[in-house]
DNA sequence: ATCTTTATTGTAAAAACTTGCAATAAGGAA
DNA sequence: TTCCTTATTGCAAGTTTTTACAATAAAGAT
């Protein structure tokens, strides 16, 4: 609950408003651990604020990810999942087994720039979600 | 028509089956432009073989993505749109305008190596969806 | 040609996600 | 405090995507 207020600052002096409803939904990105589904998110802010709609959950975590506080990720097909945005990183999933790890934006950072420079895009968002076979399956 | 029969025995040297609703939409991505809708798929093909349905062809195209015949791409949330896997290359769209161009794979091929050398996953996917904003975007 | 196996499809229903619009309430002004 | 503005929400309906399972038909064997 208290943890949510911790952005309040930063979203109201962006003309945006606090609400209960984003408080308990950055509640639960905190505390409920990485990369939730949008039911997941439904589901455990719902015991925060019982009245809590799944078309706010949806618009929520898009108005979250458009102002950087949360990190929308592939999961497989087409499916976005989200946590709280922090630390600067990419993920691998493994094709077979849905296992998957971190990869620091340090890695990417020069490739990120010589796109940068090529295509004349910038600020390329700095979050993607390769999919790959991890080295368990690989052995099979 | 024809051109889905190009790929016809490489399917079934794999033990897949060759089916009327699999070349009616191996046809449509050939000759309709890239970065198609599974809806877009379904309308065109249906003129090919009318008692095709929706369901298939979201099947049909995970199938071919599966099977490199076809690319899957974000194109904007978690929306997939599908095109023939012909040349290697990444999209970046405008998360302004929508505007989208080609990244040549090259460009990105030696973080791949990294990537993969770091994580000790393999076969990481050759393609990714970035956002960012597009250089007329930019000026505004 | 006919039979057999089983990959693939259609059907029907469910689940996931989006949209338009009227009602509500956050936050600044009086 | 009360009022006002308008960002945000809930509602209800729509669209998109997935799933389970029985029916169908592709392709190899007889």
């Amino acid at each position: 609950m208290s943890c949510g207020l911790a952005y309040a600052p930063q979203l109201r002096s962006l003309g945006y408003r606090i609400t209960p409803q984003r408080m308990a939904i950055l509640h639960v990105l905190c505390h409920s651990g990485k990369h939730l589904t949008p039911r997941d998110v439904y589901q455990k802010a719902k015991k925060d604020f019982p009245t809590l709609t799944e078309p706010t959950v949806y618009r929520t975590l898009e108005f979250l990810a458009k102002n950087g506080l949360a990190r929308p990720m592939q999961a497989g097909k087409g499916r976005l999942r989200y946590e709280m945005a922090e630390d600067d990183h990419h993920h691998i999933v493994c094709r077979v087994c849905g296992d998957e790890i971190e990869v620091e934006h340090e890695l990417l950072e020069s490739m990120y720039r010589k796109m940068e420079s090529t295509s004349g895009y910038q600020r390329i968002d700095s979050h993607v979600t390769f999919f790959g076979v991890c080295p368990e399956c690989l052995k099979t």
